[in-house]
DNA sequence: TTAACGATTAACAAATTGTTAATTAAAACG
DNA sequence: CGTTTTAATTAACAATTTGTTAATCGTTAA
């Protein structure tokens, strides 16, 4: 191609890809459950055997975008790759294109986050681009020498999360299929500090109203868990419905 | 550089440039509103006297981003270049890179909105790379044939707009820096549909007491103008507070 | 039998919303 | 001047929703 313009260096797909793990507490009772990250550790030589750049550090996953595909491709790729999982939406939140973020030369990075259970990230596997693959805690993430400007891109992502998580139905990708009302509790207790979700009786009195899920019945009767509780607990599923809020409209925090 | 893999053709930084025209409607009445968006109509010959891609059509005003800076960076030079305005809040909002976009080759494109007043619009001006430059109402700008996928962006900047607009405070940057209260009415308009904004006894009693909005005072009094009526209305400013709403709190709409 | 405890439900005051009607203030008209 | 007109409020009241504290319910385990 002809062009006066320079052309970049490289286009990649960087992919947060965020879970919740559940740590059990005792018999019926409620895991804790908190927000991790899934970080790779970058190889010490390339595809080619040369030196990495960044190798040994800690970054998020991605890599180069081939000319024949989307960044959302990439990322699906990469994560398919590293997870074994597909199908997961993966949304894109921002661009990283400042010209000195990698010493490589111009390469502008495209970045998703995704949620997965953590049971599909049970058998991720390192590739040949990392030596090794784990679950971090958000602090634990953000103490780390990340490679690259991946700080700040992860900081950018766990703000996407909790604004996510606060204005649509994001929680529904932490759960399974059906749930009871601590576990929706507990997922966004994860992000978001709100007392209308962190009183039980707001909670509780609140969300069976809410459009976006529903009681499941079996038998025309309600199903009930008792997975984490002595007390048989009503299970949940969402809708479809996408709910919309405003400010000019409802009741502000703060 | 050396790398395995294929680099990008081009990176492009696009502007979706929104503006909130004024109609008068007689004196002492509010003017109606309506949201326009900025197009260029593409020059017959590029920048060398080559004919151009997609000459003739309509388009969002943008172009390469050259690798010393940002596609921010990039689509604030050309704000300036086209419109003489700068220190507006543009705002990323997606990214476009499906490889068959652009017939050239691999053209990523970096979407960004941004509000501009009405007035700052007025000494717009074709640079090299326009013939013409107009607002158009949505409806036209959709019906027009336009270059790229610019289609598909503008229709993904208006649900961004209308998005920003119901949930944080996007009306100040279509507003003056006083306003009274029908003209914050207006703006909404043009995006929302919501009765608690449309209907004016819902309106005028929530708007006062909302967090990120205060009535304007002088010498200690409530300062009040009658450009819009015969009464005279309040004036209001946005304040810096920034609200935050969520699903799991507030009343939900139909 | 009873203690424990998560999962609700109850109860009631306070705040907010939906809705319809009234009031106010200045300009324009006769 | 008094009246009409029109936008800008304010009032009023029922219906909902929220904040908060207390009670109940349904199992398991001692």
């Amino acid at each position: 191609m002809k062009n006066k313009f320079q052309t970049p260096d490289g286009y990649t797909s960087d992919i947060a890809v965020f879970t919740i793990t559940s740590e059990s507490n005792g018999e019926y009772r409620p895991p804790i459950k908190s927000l991790k990250i899934m970080l790779i550790k970058r190889s010490e030589q390339d595809h080619e055997g040369n030196p990495n750049i960044e190798a040994g550090k800690w970054a998020l996953p991605g890599g180069f975008v081939q000319p024949y595909e989307t960044a959302l491709q990439a990322a699906e790729r990469k994560l398919k790759e590293e997870t074994g999982v597909d199908g997961l939406r993966i949304k894109h939140f921002g661009v990283y294109d400042s010209p000195s973020r990698d010493k490589r030369g111009w390469i502008i990075s495209n970045a998703h986050y995704v949620i997965a259970n953590e049971s599909s990230l049970k058998n991720r596997k390192t590739t040949y681009d990392a030596q090794d693959i784990q679950l971090f805690s958000m602090e634990e993430a953000l103490a780390l020498n990340l490679a690259f400007d991946h700080r700040s891109i992860i900081d950018d992502a766990l703000w996407f999360i909790k604004k996510d998580m606060a204005l649509t139905t994001l929680a529904k990708h932490f759960l399974p299929e059906v749930f009871v009302l601590s576990e929706l509790q507990g997922v966004l207790l994860t992000v978001l500090d709100d007392p209308a979700i962190s009183t039980d009786a707001a909670f509780f009195r609140k969300a069976p109203t809410l459009p976006f899920i529903e009681a499941v019945l079996e038998n025309g009767k309600p199903k009930k868990s008792n997975a984490y509780s002595k007390t048989p607990a009503q299970l949940y599923r969402f809708t479809d419905y996408q709910p919309i809020v405003s400010v000019y409209r409802n009741k502000l925090k703060g």
